[in-house]
Formats: structure tokens, sequence, C-alpha cells
DNA sequence: TTGTACTTGATACAAAGTATCATAAGGACA
DNA sequence: TGTCCTTATGATACTTTGTATCAAGTACAA
């Protein structure tokens, strides 16, 4: 049986909120309500989200969101390093390491639309090789990779 | 001094739509004018050009040119695989290598704007291994590594 | 609580990409 | 050569995605 402790465990939301606002004092920038509701829309949504379904769920709660503040709050979400964008399906997702900076990549699922965000060290390595044997100094690194994901593979014959 | 030939050497143009003939005709596809002004377009372009800079460069030839024209093609020509998308940056370029089906990765110099397309076998093995480690069949590999191209870094501080 | 730099809301606009359908143009065949 | 059929094109209208600008509002420090 876990030990006991007297903090209750936080929500996700709760914890991703924390994260937030320790960044956001960090580097002496504003955690304001749009900021907070963004990333709570992308964390309940659990999905990539386009910044228009984005835009949409925001509306629900308030009619003053325009797409210019979701594209600005997801640019300030995206340089804290917390929001990523696919950029082969135009969406945006919540990070799932975001702990300090990092080269991600993305495996993505076109029966069902699942995501899942990998750190791969290989992977890094052979890029960042790649760059330095043809003289390029990488400041960013997409990898997006798209086929059929193991579960939707058993449902129906492999292809 | 070279060897002289009876054949004069071919154009980078009549080598490519050459190349475009003999796919046409394995697949049973028709070569047509918009499909050759497209690709000729982008060579001699020779950098990456976005679908509007290629409408106006075809309506200089051709004022019937269209949006749905230019991106129909593109997507022709893409199927081929003659022709890349870089979702980044979102712009069509050549494919450097154009001989059968490959995984390719393309380094972006974010001052310059060259963009290099490489075929390294690192990488694809790297990204293939974590498609297979996290359950997925690849069918799509979207590698797009931005930084500083060597001559930018020579002319200027690296950074 | 007040000041102020930074952020937002509002509006308008630009860029990128798609749907539809009638017409045109290749190619097979009589 | 002309007919038929298939496929691609041209034309139009539209949707989706992303930006520029600027006055008004607000988070945070002092």
């Amino acid at each position: 049986m876990p030990k006991a402790h007297n903090v209750r465990p936080a929500s996700a939301l709760e914890r991703t909120l924390h994260r937030l606002e320790d960044l956001c004092r960090e580097r002496g920038q504003r955690l304001t309500r749009p900021r907070r509701a963004v990333l709570a829309k992308l964390l309940s949504a659990r999905r990539p989200l386009s910044a228009y379904e984005l835009l949409d769920l925001l509306r629900s709660e308030d009619g003053r969101s325009t797409a210019a503040s979701v594209y600005r709050t997801l640019d300030f979400l995206m340089a804290l390093g917390i929001v990523h964008r696919l950029e082969s399906t135009r969406s945006f997702v919540l990070c799932e390491h975001p702990d300090g900076p990092h080269w991600v990549q993305f495996l993505i699922c076109r029966r069902c639309g699942q995501v899942v965000e990998a750190e791969d060290e290989r992977v890094a390595a052979a890029t960042e090789r790649l760059g330095q044997r043809l003289g390029f100094a990488l400041d960013q690194h997409i990898v997006e990779l798209t086929g059929v994901c193991e579960s939707c593979r058993g449902s129906r014959a492999p292809h």
C-alpha cells in the first residue's frame, strides 16, 4: 500500500499549471488567464488540436477569444517548450516531456490519430551527426513519423 | 579536355523531363502541359517555392493557371516522388534523388534558405527502429532539420 | 495602490489549400 | 477519321490557417 502523504496527489492539470507557473517565474513572464485556459484545453483534449478547434473550445467559455489570441498564446507556450506544433497535421499538442530542452520525435497513427511523443537518443544522435557531416549547426529538429499503430494493425489487416 | 560524344549532353531540364516521361509511361499516366511547366519552374528556381510563388511564375506564361491546378499538379508530382513538400516552410522542391522510393532528410539554413536533401542510412535506420519499438508500421517519414549552414556561419559569428 | 510594461481584444487582412463541375484533350478502337 | 471513354484541366467559389495593427486592459513590482 502506498505511503500516506500530507500533500494530496495533484491532478494532471494542477501539475501542468504549476510547471507553467514555475517557468513563467523563472523567466519573468506573466501567467495570464488565456494562457491557463489554452493549457487546460490542450490537456483535457488529450490529442492534438488545430488552432481553430482550440478557438472553438475557448469561445465556449470566453466569447472574446480570437484566432490572433490563440496563436499568440500557442507561440508563447511553444517558446516555453510545453506545447509542440505538429507540422504535418497543422496542430498543437501538449509536451509529454516538459522538463528541460530536448529533441523529440512524433509518431502519428493515420488510422486513429493517436500521437506518441518519443525522445530517442539514437535518432537525435543520427540527425545531429548528419548535420555535422553537412556542416550545419542545427537548432531545430522536426521528426514526424506517420504509420499505423499497433492496436489499429491488430484490428484489421496490417497495411 | 572532355571526350567528344555524338549525343550532346542533356540539360538538367531535359534529363528531368525524360525522367518524368519514363515515370508516366511506366504508370500509364499522362504527361501534360501544366505538369511539364511546373517541373520546369521548380527546376529553374533551384530552391523551394511556395505554391503561390509557383503560381505567379506559371501565370507569367499561361494566364489560366490557378491555385487549384498548381496544387493538383504538385500532388501528382509528389505521388511520383519527384517533388517533395517541406512541411516546416510550406514549400515545394524538386527531388534530388529521384531514383526509386527512399526516405530523405532535409537540412534547411535559416539564414540563406539553402536546402540540402540527404539520404542518410543512419537516420533512416534509427527512425525505423523507433517505429518498431513503439509498434508503428511507418509509411511516411518527415525529417526537417533547421540550422545555419557552413558558409553562413563562416561569414558571421556562429550562433 | 499605483504605475507601467506587457498582454489582450477587436478588426481586418493575407496566405495556404480544397470542392465542384462543366469543358477539353489523350488514347483505344472501329 | 471519327466515336467513345477516361482522365485532366479551367473556372469559380470557398474553407482553413495564420498575421498585422492598435487602442484598451491587466499582472506584477514597488
